[in-house]
DNA sequence: GCAAAAGTGTTACGCTTACACCCATGG
DNA sequence: CCATGGGTGTAAGCGTAACACTTTTGC
């Protein structure tokens, strides 16, 4: 970058606020820390960074999603932008909520706790600093309406899992119960799982068998998928 | 804002582009005008504006819509951030997609004129500037989305309109005959449709029952509804 | 042998889809 | 009177939802 063709024009400061679900012990969790800066220096916040000029904002929430948790290659999307005028007395500064879902087996829980990192079950979260709570609710409210129509649930769980721990997980989602049977048939139906040899004996004397989400089957199914029902029924949310 | 309190970080320009879609002669068209800024002066662009100091992008972005439709309370979405490194070689820019959807028929056509600005059939759209052509792909494929399971489709028709209008826009949308039996049935049978005693006969010597979108009944259905189908069939996309 | 979770099948209902003809009117 | 677009009904098929019992095994 050469020149600044815009000069005189207004800058600010953009960050990103990545609001990180995890599904632990049967219950939803987000990953918060302590803020590092002031003002609020201390209090309960997302996990965040401004962005630096080498990088976009994705890269960013990945950089620091890496930074604290050691993991790669996270299911992450775009929520929304917070740029309200006043939204951060600490000056103009504009946030990208980002919301992760990651599978806490596999994150390193050493890394996370010496960035004074902590996880909350949703229900018991402390305050947030700025507009952070806003950022948790919305990004709740996506992540229902999303595993309605994609399959992401998967991306919570390990890598291998039972059919109960699916459902468990899809309940605490939408906080509804299912009916197993109807479940079990309608995942199967959609025929991205592959069943594994191998039980998990974990929650059961009799075991269950362990499954994994088979996401090359998933991409064909898009593929030639789209049948575009106009309003499907209760979709019409 | 008194003070700054993160002196010494990196700030950037924020801009929003707007998305503008209408539908019109039974075709989606889009509205862009030539760029006023170096670098790219004169080049067709999407409308767009820097975000200014006293002002949230969403703000921002009915700010410039007002500025050259003359339309206010339109809907408009936020679709995502663009803020790769490079995509704006004037300087590090980040911009805001913003994806609006207008009643042609409603809008200052002066206004838009004054501007320099332009209505484009989707398909003859001439090459924008910087990553705007991504923006429009990435806005059709979001409306294509949202109207599936949400009825949008009536912010681009006129306020009172008819259902074989409304079959052409989703016939035009999704690229897709629809039979007009099924059509009909299914869109009364959402009953967010206000049936009208006039008739428009610009169309059709019998002429065609005027209808308006119920939007009191639809935020009842919406409060109510919510029956979390997990994954309803094919829209599993 | 029993407690506790995993796993399985069938039926009724409602929504979706396919399909063809009559109606109203202006010219 | 006829051409043009608007408007209507029904039957078959499919997915959804409701429902209860058997299996396995560790203790």
């Amino acid at each position: 970058m050469v020149k600044d063709w815009y000069k005189g024009g207004d800058k600010v400061y953009v960050a990103v606020d990545c609001i990180i679900f995890g599904f632990d012990a049967g219950v939803l969790k987000l990953l918060v820390f302590k803020r590092r800066v002031a003002p609020f220096e201390g209090r309960w916040s997302l996990i965040g960074s401004f962005v630096r000029p080498d990088e976009s904002s994705s890269e960013a929430s990945h950089r620091v999603l890496k930074e604290i948790t050691g993991l790669d290659n996270i299911y992450m999307k775009e929520l929304r932008v917070y740029s309200e005028v006043d939204r951060d007395p600490g000056a103009r500064c504009i946030s990208i909520g980002q919301y992760a879902l990651i599978r806490v087996d596999e994150h390193d829980k050493e890394l996370v706790e010496s960035h004074g990192a902590k996880w909350y079950p949703l229900n018991e979260l402390p305050n947030l600093v700025l507009d952070h709570g806003k950022m948790v609710s919305d990004a709740l409210e996506r992540l229902r309406t999303n595993a309605q129509f994609y399959p992401i649930g998967f991306e919570l769980l390990p890598q291998k899992f039972t059919i109960p721990q699916l459902q468990q997980l899809y309940e605490v989602i939408f906080q509804k119960q299912f009916d197993s049977r109807n479940f079990r048939k309608k995942l199967l139906s959609l025929e991205i799982l592959k069943k594994l040899d191998e039980k998990d004996k974990s929650s059961s004397k009799k075991g269950a068998f362990l499954f994994q989400f088979d996401s090359d089957k998933y991409k064909q199914i898009r593929k030639k998928g789209f049948s575009i029902p106009l309003f499907k029924n209760q979709d019409v949310l």
